[in-house]
RNA sequence: GGGCUGGUAGAUCAGGGGAAGAUCGCUACCUUGGCAUGGUAGAGGCCUCGGGUUCAAUUCCCGACCAGUCCA
């Protein structure tokens, strides 16, 4: 990065110099002529513990209101938070800075900002340094990032560097931040495909903000190189800044970790429960924290080995043994963690996040199962909504998380069960496994372990334990976690289509689409604009191109004599591309000629159907499951739909009569379709982030659709009002992930069919048991009782049958070196029978029954007595030669055998070759 | 989106192409003044469903459904 990105009027301007830290090499700007070092970790350790930079203390409340109010009365617009849960967005789940508020459309200037300049105090959730958190004393899964933006470009420029870090440094000022103290540290930033220079403003060793002059974008051949990638200059150039809300409170008070100054109480609380005496006027206890804050700020501490140094060097610093500082240090730490991870599900809940097997409510039951984890360590047996209910006590400046608490209240018990559950499973099947090593005298080895954790979700720890219990030992390296990793196989290259004709789309105007303004029209006239291989793009149609879940219109188009199909629609960038039926002898069209366009309606109007049928049911899912319901996909076709909603739990039967019912009562009232194209932030601001249940559109404008309650961006065609929707019926749900719920319907014509499908099945069933169907219950009832009755009958006659039989045939036995043999055929008697005579037969010790039948072909069944197997006889070895005979196989062990063939004439010989077997296997 | 497990008696699970098992629970009887316990006997299985391979599938293969879990 160039230094004269930094030389700012500002800093010559106010007394700063650029100096060269003498520890890491960094430049940096400061105005205390005698410093020399930069001011970060770990050239400068923590100075603010106990000594806050600050000179009042804030709470939370109080710092995120000076912040917003100090910016406001500066020109910016303040702006409410966005959700933690980046809906708006297809990359990440989790809002992980402010500006990511603002991407992708603000910051590539496709859509305006909402307000320019503007403040914000953007709560985030980063879950990279879980490990860290609580050891650290400073990291935070949730933080809010507070932040002033301004969005420039060629045309207009709001203000940049000097201004910014004007504002900045007049903000430590105005907090009574000792000016010699700040340094502007330069560290050029990338991210996300754009770069640009930034600098990293320091206080006591603390870096408490960043403020990133995003003016680059990656490109091949760009001139500048970072980190070994390209970039060049874009036309909009950003302010974007990062302040840690919680970092400045904390700077506030000095306290020795960042948790006792953000939420004091619940930290004391929890302290409480788990027998801790959390005494900061303490000294000699408030001693170890800091050093422990200050020695950590200095390195990574996630990694075990360094945590293990860590410890080392505090407890040489404070007099102790590193065991006896551990056992300090563990259990405060744990409760740091549970703090700061039940804030941030407070946050993930309230915001709608489903706990999950997948996507961001896999993240959601990762925080959750770390915290159950370690309450259960600390002895903490309270639910953990008691805990939750704290954080939102705590938190009055956002009154959604008290009007959602019952709904956060019911996932997490649910949750709770859930994890409790998995674990009991857990515990079994690893005691059961280390019962199988107990007796070889092994240690469980590591591929156990790592099977356990990522197919059955235990912990390494806890199947540990639960080993222990049973005496048996584990394996367990410190880096167990990475070594699951190393097990899964890399991801696969996804392949990004490349359009072939993508550069002739790019010089064609965006196509004029019809079908919004005229819904119910069909027919149109239009002029072809190009045509390659069989894609024509005209300048205006009624053909609905694939998109939002909704199937593209077929339909016809017409050039003179020439009549086509068109079998696909696509939409590239606004360019609409209708695919035509292979075109056999060349297509007379030239750019400008009038083609007449023919929509088919009959598909057009069931997918119009079925699309309104969607908002309605998602209210109507809303209505009945609780506002928690988000849309998480869907799909229509011709004849049935299917929503994905997020829901906790399974829906009941009765919920789902009750969606249906609460749908058609909505097509009943025959209300209004209406859609609006407005700015987007206007719609986002009016509307909300709900806007979004069906995916994110691009562009400056969007589409908001009202079909009854249900407000969304939808670019779908639609019935002009919800009486011509039809009846909705459901026809099922499926559960496709944890927490995502997938309810099937089919609306209009289609559901009259669903219906009368329905029907027939029922009339078949009731007609093929002769009863009426509303019988229909209680006789399959009945006759399944019966059946299984018959069943047993069945059985038991026929063991009574073998019985009988046997008597009859042991006196037909031919004796032969001491055994008697039973050689004989048995009409009709299935492979079943033929094992119950023999094996009684076999119960006479000197017996060898071979029998032979023509059931279904051949089968054979042949049974040996304890004393003639002595004797040498193998009755597999003899069924699975006389099977050959008759054209099949069979095999068993040397008391009990079973085969078959296909071949009924040659029984006869199969049962000679048995007796000679036997003979041969006595040496007789 | 990708991966890995599993679905067998009311519950928890074994078994693994050739006769469906264990433990707990249940029922009856014995033991007891009664209960706990201990005996004895018994009931209870479309081995999730649909295809395929095979003489033979609960077992192997494919698919569906249900459930669990790890990762991006």
């Amino acid at each position: 990065m160039l230094e004269d990105e930094y030389q700012l009027d500002f800093f010559s301007e106010n007394g700063f110099i650029r100096k060269q830290c003498s520890k890491c090499g960094s430049s940096y700007w400061t105005r205390d002529f005698d410093r020399d070092t930069c001011g970060d970790a770990p050239c400068d350790p923590y100075s603010f513990i106990g000594n806050p930079v600050f000179k009042k203390k804030f709470d939370l409340t109080q710092m995120r209101e000076y912040f917003l109010n100090f910016f406001e009365e500066r020109g910016h617009t303040r702006l409410e938070r966005y959700p933690v849960a980046a809906r708006w967005r297809d990359d990440i789940y989790l809002t992980i800075a402010s500006i990511a508020d603002f991407q992708p459309f603000i910051t590539s200037g496709q859509v305006p900002p909402p307000a320019n300049p503007l403040t914000i105090s953007q709560p985030c959730i980063r879950l990279s340094d879980l490990d860290a958190v609580g050891r650290s004393g400073r990291h935070l899964t949730t933080f809010e990032m507070m932040a002033h933006h301004a969005f420039n470009n060629t045309r207009e420029e709001i203000y940049w560097k000097d201004r910014t870090v004007e504002l900045c440094d007049e903000l430590l000022n105005s907090l009574g931040a000792d000016p010699n103290a700040v340094t502007y540290k330069e560290e050029p930033w990338a991210g996300g495909g754009n770069a640009g220079p930034c600098v990293e403003v320091l206080i006591g060793g603390l870096e408490v903000a960043t403020l990133v002059f995003m003016d680059l974008q990656q490109s091949k051949d760009g001139p500048i190189q970072i980190k070994g990638e390209n970039y060049r200059k874009m036309d909009n150039y950003i302010v974007d800044t990062g302040y840690g809300l919680e970092r400045f409170v904390w700077a506030s008070h000095g306290s020795p970790t960042i948790y006792d100054a953000v939420f004091p109480t619940v930290v004391n609380e929890l302290m409480d429960l788990a027998g801790i005496e959390h005494e900061l006027d303490n000294s000699e206890y408030a001693n170890i924290l800091s050093q422990n804050a200050r020695l950590a700020g200095l390195m990574d501490v996630s990694e075990k080995a360094n945590l293990f140094e860590l410890r080392k060097q505090v407890a040489s610093s404070i007099g102790t043994t590193v065991e006896k500082l551990s056992s300090i240090m563990e259990p405060v730490e744990n409760v740091y963690s549970i703090t700061d991870h039940t804030r941030c599900l407070t946050f993930m809940l309230a915001d709608g996040i489903i706990p999950s097997n997948v996507k961001a409510g896999y993240l959601a039951r990762l925080v959750l199962r770390r915290t159950l984890r370690m309450m259960k360590d600390m002895g903490i047996n309270i639910p953990l909504s008691e805990i939750v209910r704290m954080h939102v006590n705590n938190l009055p400046e956002y009154p959604e998380f008290d009007e959602k608490f019952d709904v956060i209240s019911d996932i997490l018990s649910h949750e709770e069960s859930k994890f409790e559950e998995t674990l009991g499973r857990g515990k079994r099947m690893i005691q059961k496994s280390a019962k199988h090593y107990k007796k070889s005298g092994e240690k469980m080895p590591l591929s156990k372990l790592i099977e356990m954790y990522d197919t059955h979700g235990i912990p390494p720890e806890i199947s540990k334990q639960a080993a222990a219990e049973v005496d048996v030992e584990v394996e367990l390296p410190d880096n167990f976690y990475s070594l699951v990793a190393e097990g899964h196989s890399k991801a696969e290259e996804k392949v990004v289509k490349e359009l072939p004709y993508a550069d002739r789309l790019k010089k064609l105007p965006k196509t004029k689409r019809l079908f919004y303004d005229e819904p119910t029209r069909m027919e149109f006239e239009s002029v072809a604009l190009d045509l390659f291989d069989n894609k024509l793009v005209l300048d205006s149609t009624l053909f609905y191109p694939e998109g939002g879940g909704q199937p593209a219109d077929h339909g016809t188009v017409r050039l003179e004599d020439d009549l086509l199909k068109v079998i696909d629609v696509q939409v590239h960038d606004g360019v609409v591309v209708h695919v035509l039926e292979d075109i056999k002898d060349e297509l007379h069209l030239r750019k400008g000629d009038l083609i007449t366009g023919k929509v088919n309606e009959e598909r057009r109007m069931a997918h119009a159907c079925h699309h309104t049928a969607t908002h309605i049911v998602n209210d109507a899912a809303r209505k009945v499951l609780g506002d928690h319901v988000w849309q998480a996909g869907a799909q229509k076709t011709a004849d049935h739909a299917r929503l994905d909603i997020s829901h906790y739990k399974r829906i009941s039967q009765e919920e789902l009569d009750e969606i249906e019912l609460i749908s058609n009562v909505t097509v009943m009232e025959n209300k209004r379709v209406t859609a609006e194209w407005m700015e987007r932030s206007a719609a986002e601001k009016k509307y909300g982030f709900g806007l979004y249940q069906g995916g994110v559109p691009p562009g400056k404008k969007i589409r908001v659709l009202k079909v009854a309650d249900d407000i969304e961006a939808c670019a779908g065609t639609h019935c002009t009002n919800t009486g011509l929707v039809g009846p909705i019926k459901i026809l099922r749900t499926e559960r496709i992930q944890d927490g995502v719920e997938r309810i099937e319907y089919s609306a209009g014509k289609a559901a009259v069919r669903a219906v009368q499908k329905m029907e027939s099945y029922l009339a078949q069933s009731a007609d093929a048991l002769r009863v009426l169907p509303e019988h229909l219950p209680s006789t399959i009832d009945r006759f399944f009782g019966e059946w299984k009755e018959f069943k047993k009958d069945n059985e038991r006659l026929k063991e009574e049958l073998a019985h009988v039989r046997v008597a009859q045939m042991a006196q037909d036995s031919i004796e032969i070196a001491g055994v008697r043999i039973v050689a004989s055929r048995v009409p009709n008697a299935d492979a079943d029978e033929l094992v119950n005579i023999a094996g009684e037969l076999s119960e006479e010790k000197d017996v060898v029954a071979i029998l032979v039948s023509d059931f279904e072909g051949v089968k054979v069944v042949a049974a040996a007595g304890e004393e003639s197997i002595s004797l040498g006889v193998d009755a597999g070895k003899a069924v699975r030669e006389m099977c050959n005979i008759v054209g099949g196989g069979g095999g068993g062990r040397p008391n009990m055998a079973r085969g078959g063939g296909t071949d009924a004439e040659k029984i006869d010989e199969a049962l000679d070759c048995g007796v000679s077997m036997i003979k041969e296997q006595l040496n007789y």
